[in-house]
DNA sequence: ACACAGATGCAACTTTGTTGCAAAATAATT
DNA sequence: AATTATTTTGCAACAAAGTTGCATCTGTGT
């Protein structure tokens, strides 16, 4: 863990400070997309609620994380597991939203579907966003 | 227009007001998504903000108009067109936020493709948001 | 015209996000 | 290991976005 925390960091010329490292143990030790104020608790306050969003900023810009819509409009954060880069997202999957516990999982494994758009229209990206009952909510 | 404007309200219930009529005007002149602080904008702040909240909950309850999650998490809002009722929202269209000209638009007549979700989910709503370049803006 | 329910505006407040700057921590250099 | 240069951080102050309670006003049905 500490291993693969440093990893990311170094591999994206990032300095290895105490928030960069405690905010990516979060993202690892989770499977599901954590909010701006998910972190700030889960960190004890620890760290300035400014070095977080800077910090969050960062590894966006990194593509270590990436952004998620949601219909509720909350800004959530999923790791990137495709290779993104400096610039470079390439996250094209799905992502669930739980009605029941609130979780919020990146498909890995669900691509988004081709879009057939009118004319004169282009697309740059597709998000799907699917709300409903996950695995773990649904037995019962 | 003045017509629509009362049926709509009427339809569901809503008393006529000022700030109602004018908003649901806003809505009807224009073909694309309005948010909150367009809103503002263009009534010449002659509403109260929490005015201008109140009556955007009561229009999204009454399924009068439907909130679009934006990959910039703005709040965005758009006229019903498909027959949505209190609590019953059925809207299956793709919304398309164009990257130059910034506007959000439904694409009424594309819809929501089926998602193959892993064992064990259900989904309640699919929600598929492209970005991209619009009509207008791609002639040039 | 009157009474009542509901809508509005105001004030006060919370939550969320941003910016400039000095102090502290990290990385690079000697 | 000590020194320097570069980043990062925390603080303070601020701005924007959204919420709540309450008194007043307005629209609606009688
Ligand atoms: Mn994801
Ligand atoms: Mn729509
Ligand atoms: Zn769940
Ligand atoms: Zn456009």
């Amino acid at each position: 863990m500490q291993e693969a925390v440093q990893n990311i960091l170094k591999k994206n010329q990032l300095s290895i400070t105490g928030s960069r490292v405690r905010i990516l143990e979060l993202f690892l030790e989770q499977q599901g997309a954590l909010a701006h104020g998910d972190i700030e608790r889960r960190t004890g306050e620890k760290f300035d609620r400014v070095t977080v969003y800077r910090t969050l900023q960062v590894f966006l810009n990194k593509g270590i994380i990436h952004s998620i819509p949601t219909s509720d409009n909350s800004v959530l954060y999923a790791l990137c597991k495709d290779d993104c880069g400096e610039g470079h997202h390439h996250d094209n999957h799905v992502h669930f939203v739980c009605d029941k516990c609130g979780n919020t999982l990146c498909l890995e494994d669900v691509t988004v579907p081709a879009i057939r758009l009118p004319k004169g229209y282009k697309f740059s990206q597709i998000q799907v966003i699917v709300n409903g009952r996950c695995k773990d909510c649904n037995r019962d």
